[in-house]
DNA sequence: CTGTCATATCGATATTTATCGATATATGAT
DNA sequence: ATCATATATCGATAAATATCGATATGACAG
């Protein structure tokens, strides 16, 4: 009898991880989450760090920090004028689960006030 | 000193890890993989038994098998008329990085000659 | 209260992607 | 050789996405 395995719909939790690999699947969104995970400030960094690495506008990285937080990958945290993001433990889980620790380097700094 | 670690630019790999995430940022492909995975059948699955679940066109399905070999998430092996699929050393490693394997249920069978 | 700075939102545009139907290719059966 | 079957490729279209510049919001400084 040959027959073959085939999936259950629990399409809910298979919705939302495709939404969260989608947000990754983009290597601008990819080295966003990689940074801010390697961020050394207190709070998490802050738009002011990433922009300057990243050659694009403003408010695409806006765009972008937004598809993370939608993906719960990062959160974000006003303080002040800054908003600070940090990795959620999701966020930290799927770093590390792809092995992407590797790839981070804390070598470049970026400094704004 | 408020300094920030960033990420170095290995882009090569960051590269084909977002399209490996690309590829699995669709719930169609991401269902696909999946049941390719989950396939019971001795040479892999092939589209005839991918098909009937997906609600897809032919050509859709073939297109998405495509994108999963290009991410080196499959194989494809030609056995005359079939095409088999089989999730590569990566895809699998991926599956359960991400804990995926929890969604694979082996209860929903296919029978095609 | 006014201006400035950090970030978000909006509207427009260009690119990418998913999807389909039609056709091509290649295999196996008659 | 002809035909049917399995899958891939092609061309078109619609939907999603990335990106930008302009503007809005909200915080702090003077």
């Amino acid at each position: 009898m040959a027959s073959t395995a085939l999936l259950t719909s629990s399409l809910t939790s298979l919705t939302s991880r495709a939404q969260q690999l989608k947000a990754l699947g983009d290597e601008t969104r990819l080295t966003l989450l990689l940074n801010v995970a390697a961020s050394t400030r207190e709070n998490g960094a802050c738009i002011c760090d990433l922009t300057p690495e990243s050659q694009l506008a403003q408010s695409t990285l806006s765009h972008h920090m937004k598809v993370l937080v939608e993906a719960d990958l990062v959160t974000r945290t006003q303080r002040g004028k800054w908003a600070y993001f940090e990795p959620t433990a999701e966020g930290r889980a799927v770093i590390t689960a792809l092995g992407l620790d590797t790839l981070v380097d804390p070598r470049l700094t970026s400094s704004c006030r």
